[in-house]
DNA sequence: CAAACATACAACCAATCAGTTGTATGTCAA
DNA sequence: TTGACATACAACTGATTGGTTGTATGTTTG
């Protein structure tokens, strides 16, 4: 696996290893909206919110596109796939040791 | 949705969000290894990589069977897939926002 | 039994993280 | 143009992380 790909997995599952930004997610995903409508959901400073975003941003899980003042944040649905597409990877790994496993049953018949 | 559940996923993406955990999923994926045997694979001290199967046995993700003196870990693919699910949850919410602007695009033809 | 092996765990360290407050910059509206 | 709003970012703090070394404990083997 080349060296970006992990880079780019370790930074999409850190991303979603928080619970205030999976719950961001939620809500681009659910629709667009500004980083102070987010941040109004939230028992922490506006700041602190905005770094979420920014974090979610870095890993590519959602984009911003400017609106006047506001900043309109979006969940990119393909960015949720591809973390998907990485754990159905691991899953085929451990399709192949259960045909490991099977191949051994028919060759030694107990 | 429930505090432990949230516990619990952050643990399970915290879990992924590091290369060499990753690397030790697929391991103990195609199959059991002993910690030792896993330790021998990576440019770091056995202690660290103790460490990191000790991370990933607390989120699930692996189980640990002693056999004589060594503790052979296996990976679980069902930890594995409840995070699949956890994005699956994630798209759901996508589609919902796509079935709106489709109403919307119905109500109000150009 | 003694020595080597496999594991566990504590203590420590530098780096990163998640939060804070404060400040600067750009945009809208009266 | 002035003031309120929306965002960005720097600097700081305490907690957590990923690594280290050292020590203790149980297990196998000569």
């Amino acid at each position: 696996m080349a060296e970006d790909d992990e880079d780019r997995a370790d930074a999409l599952f850190h991303a979603l290893a928080d619970r205030t930004r999976r719950d961001i997610m939620r809500r681009v995903l659910a629709g667009e909206h500004s980083v102070s409508a987010l941040a109004a959901g939230y028992d922490m400073s506006f700041a602190a919110v905005q770094k979420h975003v920014a974090v979610l941003e870095r890993a590519g899980l959602l984009t911003k596109r400017r609106n006047g003042r506001e900043q309109l944040a979006s969940g990119d649905v393909a960015a949720v796939r591809s973390v998907g597409s990485m754990l159905t990877e691991l899953e085929q790994v451990w399709r192949g040791r259960i045909a490991r496993i099977d191949e051994l049953i028919a060759e030694e018949p107990s």
